[in-house]
RNA sequence: UGUCCCGUGGUGUAAUUGGCAACACGUCUGAUUCUGGAUCAGAAGAGUUCAGGUUCGAAACCUGACGGGACAACCA
């Protein structure tokens, strides 16, 4: 699909998610004041993945829509998860996927004092009461899900008694899980969130922020809706299993509020990718058990990873936008998202010539000495990106796969006495090769070269039904190349009941082949360019790569119909 | 045995809010090509989980089944 299609496209899209139906028909309402506020509302306690674009492409992208702002809120609620180095990571990839937060800038932490106002308040109108019961205890009387629960002895305990308990439970007079706060609501819910939920706990690690200001800190729910609340914020958009948490969220809105303004929860389907895993405590488990080289392993669902990878910001939002918000709990496949890259560096990336498992072919009639530059176009989808010249001489490197000593029918590339054309160069026949006796493996081959046939000449309209791509062998340059593979063998690797996920890991996702030859253009490539490398596919130079030593890694491979038929 | 959410080609989404199911990915043909890519043309593939009901007319509304998911962390 060209540029003009993919813009036809989108004007043609007239449908719009049933979360943006909220937000026009709370517009058409005039509610709000017709104001639009969402948030984006990470824990930094791990690098973005790729659900987290889908998230914010969509908080990011209504508020845009529709004239109004999105906050970034770090919902740092949990010292002991969360640290500074994620904060850090966590803005950086936003920014990289091209969205701003200008000085909204908020941390649930900045909340601290307000809601622990609003929780003594709570307190003094009867609604929430400090609990000394352990937390095993506690577990117990909320019931199951098909079964109430039972009151806690402390339920009843007077306001002044829990006032002064919840101020010391503050200070540090109690240990950690010795005692927490509650709120009074109902503990015959068939909502379990709703029956008395721990709203205070006990943490004596410091904050990253706040350092040792606090020994309580809030749970998510006491603080999620209430920051929305004093943010203004209008739409509070999150993913499905929050569902049954919003006549909490409700809940407390309704104990705070002041005015007819309130935050409005939605929820929509989490991104699932095939063979894909996106559960940050999981990712952390391959990062820490060195299952991975790190968060942005190239593997790696993260933003990091992706982006080491060699996909764009605009792919990953493309990709998000094919897939849509609904209510579906819905598993993508990967190959939409390949699709998306593709599509995008079809069309950005320069192409260029690069032999992952060198064969060298040697040109008998060919000059011995002579050097040529040939032409070559950069990329065919784009003009404006001009040309270059490669150097073509009698000895060059194919790829070993472009050469069959007994054909099967249909192979257009290199075999006995078969011609192809060096693209760019000319039509060679192969007159024979050289096989190592021990191994039966190929080391040579030689070939003949047709004058008449430079690519560009008058006399080149001659037909083969095979090119190839090349590398003079004197000009080349050395390069390690990374081919990536899916990291799971199983389509959906974390949702298996009787296996561990470990247990799906594809042992061939990362290969490494450090014998490539490229073109001599590509030694003063800088990490995070982007090319095609022709027939093969698309890589970008690795953040490993130096001015002695070229490392690319393979982002995906081109669609390779010929491929499927020979499996 | 509870509460809440969801069921549309293989996958993901649409269906102008009740007018005889569309798009994208994928798959398969053919054309074209100095990338077995891209591009172009085309094909196959669902009668909307099922059963009732309302209606001139239902994927959509109602009822009931069936199937899937979420909820019992002092995580978010």
């Amino acid at each position: 699909m060209n540029n003009v299609n993919m813009r036809d496209n989108e004007e043609l899209k007239t449908s719009i998610s049933f979360i943006e139906q909220f937000i026009t028909d709370d517009l058409k309402d005039g509610k709000n004041e017709g104001k639009v506020v969402t948030r984006f509302p990470p824990e930094p306690n791990g690098y973005l993945h790729i659900g987290h674009a889908k998230a914010i492409c969509l908080d990011f992208g209504m508020a845009k829509k529709y004239g109004g702002k999105c906050n970034l809120r770090f919902d740092d609620t949990n010292p002991v998860k969360e640290e500074v180095e994620y904060i850090d990571s966590i803005k950086e990839d936003i920014h990289w996927l091209g969205f701003d937060w200008d000085d909204r800038e908020y941390y649930a932490s900045d909340y601290f004092g307000k809601l622990y106002d609003f929780a003594t308040g709570l307190i003094t109108r009867g609604l929430a009461y400090v609990d000394d019961q352990p937390a095993d205890l506690i577990s117990a009387q909320k019931g199951t899900p098909s079964q109430p629960g039972t009151e806690s002895p402390y339920r009843n305990r007077p306001v002044n008694e829990n006032i002064d308990l919840f101020e010391r439970m503050n200070k540090g007079d109690f240990d950690e899980g010795s005692r927490v706060l509650k709120a009074k609501v109902d503990m015959t819910s068939p909502n379990m969130h709703m029956r008395d939920p721990i709203i205070y706990r006990i943490i004596k690690s410091p904050h990253h922020r706040t350092a040792g200001k606090w020994k309580v800190y809030p749970m998510y729910d006491f603080a999620h809706g209430q920051s929305d609340y004093f943010e203004g914020v209008t739409h509070s958009l999150c993913t499905l299993e929050f569902e049954v948490h919003r006549p909490l969220y409700d809940w407390f809105i309704d104990q705070l509020k002041e005015d007819d303004y309130r935050p409005r929860q939605i929820e929509f389907n989490r991104l699932n990718l095939t063979y894909t895993m996106m559960s940050k405590r999981k990712l952390l488990e391959l990062v820490r058990e060195g299952k991975v080289r790190g968060w942005d392993d190239p593997r790696m669902p993260t933003l990091c990873g992706l982006r080491r990878r060699g996909y764009t910001p605009e792919a990953i939002k493309r990709f998000v936008d094919l897939i849509g918000y609904t209510k579906v709990e819905a598993i993508n496949d990967v190959s939409l998202l390949e699709h998306a890259i593709r599509e995008d560096l079809n069309m950005r990336a320069p192409r260029v010539f690069g032999v992952l498992n060198p064969l060298k072919v040697i040109i008998t009639n060919y000059p011995e000495g002579k050097v040529e530059d040939v032409e070559l176009i950069n990329n065919p989808e784009d003009e404006t990106m001009g040309s270059r010249f490669v150097p073509f001489s009698r000895e060059v490197y194919i790829e070993q796969d472009d050469f069959i000593e007994d054909p099967p029918n249909k192979f257009f590339r290199l075999a006995p006495g078969k011609e192809v054309r060096l693209k760019g160069a000319y039509i060679i026949k192969c007159e024979g090769f050289k096989k190592s006796e021990l191994s039966g493996a190929i080391e040579e081959i030689y070939c003949t070269y047709d004058p008449d046939t430079k690519s560009g000449g008058k006399a080149s309209d001659k037909k083969v039904k095979g090119t190839l791509h090349w590398v003079s062998s004197q000009h080349a340059v050395d390069a390690e190349v990374r081919l990536y593979d899916r990291l799971f063998s199983h389509e959906d690797p974390s949702g298996q009941k009787e296996d561990d996920y470990r247990k799906f890991l594809n042992p061939d996702s990362l290969k490494i082949l450090t014998g490539c030859k490229v073109e001599p253009s590509l030694s003063a490539a800088k990490p995070l360019e982007k090319f095609q490398f022709q027939r093969l596919g698309y890589f970008c130079v690795d953040y490993d790569s130096t001015e002695s030593k070229l490392v690319f890694n393979r982002t995906v491979p081109l669609r390779d119909t010929w491929g499927k038929i020979n499996k």
